[in-house]
DNA sequence: TACGATTATATGTCTAGACATATAAGTCAA
DNA sequence: TTGACTTATATGTCTAGACATATAATCGTA
């Protein structure tokens, strides 16, 4: 085995033919729609076995940076300024981050029949028990959001018996409901009397809201309403770009 | 080379694996911390060669499901609620996906020695000319977004010379600049008269903000400013397990 | 008991082949 | 010119090995 370009592998082989490629993309040496080198020209290159490069090419592939066609080649991507990794942390960690005291007080907390507006918002035709949580989080004693959740007690029946005066009902489920899937909506909101009463700000002020739909194969397990004063919270969604 | 398990390998043997894995995790079989088999393990059960189980089990690390130590084996991760992937769409696709007529109008356009503002917003040190745009994107000839945008010209001197009046500027970006990363900041605020008459919406309303930041290889490109109103639009991110 | 050295082992990377398969490109007939 | 057939080729998947390396577990010593 030889090395066909500079310097010593510091990182594994693949690793680095994934980096020179990435960084030609990067810098647009490439364009989008540039055909990359074929495998059997990159295994000339850097004088290593087919499989070594078709990891690097299969990863970039999954990354959506190039994109792979037999018997053409590979090609690179057009960049895609809509698609973006949105971080919407535990808020536990997130105000634990910024350095700041968590506080969780529970302040609603009922069993019931699910009602149509429940099942609605769950989106299950089925009656069944639901559990309804309202809950402040707060840092440093000023409040942070106010979580409006529903739980499908037919999902998770354990929810019914579980203590939500201390932990609160995002943490209890991560521990207890095994993989989920999410969708996230986000919009914005005006605070009403009882929303203003919660977060401690002025009745108009504008609320960030994050809807929040989680299931698990097909299977309903949670519908979270979180609202967060809108001028002093900011969701960063970081595009990775490979 | 046998198949240890059930039917015929329509798909191919490691997507074959990866899924068995995935499933187990998805239905709860193998909960969070579990221990998955070993690769010889795998090997065994399947029949097949170490390379192939390693193919399943790296995509399935590099997808965040599970977690692999040397020495100990893989382990199931966690779900991670928090990172989900937000689709900021083109707005022109995203309006004609809604099946509604896209309108565009250039309102505010100007070439400036960038101000102190403005290298503050865009993140740079050294002074250089700037294009600030104002546009509106409309949808059905009814407000949809206003955008607020700062060019760099010291990193995109062809914007000098391009002509926003029919082009949005972001699908002009998109066309001439290669790649990009990019940082989303999302937030609520409500509507100042400027806003409320552009937006065709109540002074007070609700409005979704997006602030996108986009650089290539540590240089700025662009900073814009999205306003959507608040209640009217949504943004949905969709958290994928896997 | 606590700590340092040794060993066993699972993963990480890589090779030099192989056959499968989709498809771009060329060929030939209607 | 057009359509159907053939061929060449790049990628997709897989094998049966190999050595490297981080580290959990064990063992030995202070």
């Amino acid at each position: 085995m030889s090395l066909a370009t500079d310097a010593a592998d510091k990182p594994t082989l693949y690793k680095r033919i994934r980096a020179d490629i990435e960084k030609r993309i990067l810098t647009g040496e490439w364009p989008p729609g540039h055909r990359i080198p074929f495998e059997h020209e990159l295994v000339a290159r850097y004088g290593c076995s087919r499989m070594t490069v078709n990891k690097a090419l299969s990863e970039l592939a999954q990354a959506d940076l190039i994109e792979r066609r037999r018997r053409a080649g590979s090609f690179v991507r057009r960049p895609q300024h809509q698609s973006a990794v949105l971080k919407i942390a535990d808020i536990r960690a997130e105000i634990t981050a910024l350095g700041r005291a968590y506080g969780y007080e529970l302040i609603h907390r009922k069993l019931r029949a699910a009602t149509a507006a429940d099942r609605d918002r769950l989106g299950v035709r089925k009656a069944g028990k639901v559990v309804s949580i309202t809950c402040r989080h707060s840092a440093d004693n000023v409040p942070f959001a106010v979580e409006d959740r529903l739980i499908d007690l037919s999902s998770v029946p354990a929810a019914a018996a579980a203590d939500f005066s201390r932990e609160p009902p995002g943490s209890w489920l991560l521990h207890h409901v095994p993989w989920t899937e999410a969708e996230h909506t986000i919009s914005a909101i005006v605070a009403d009397d009882h929303t203003a009463d919660a977060l401690a700000i002025a009745v108009g002020a504008p609320c960030l809201v994050i809807d929040r739909y989680t299931w698990r194969s097909a299977r309903t397990i949670t519908a979270v309403r979180l609202l967060y004063p809108g001028d002093s919270h900011r969701l960063v969604a970081r595009f990775k770009g490979g």
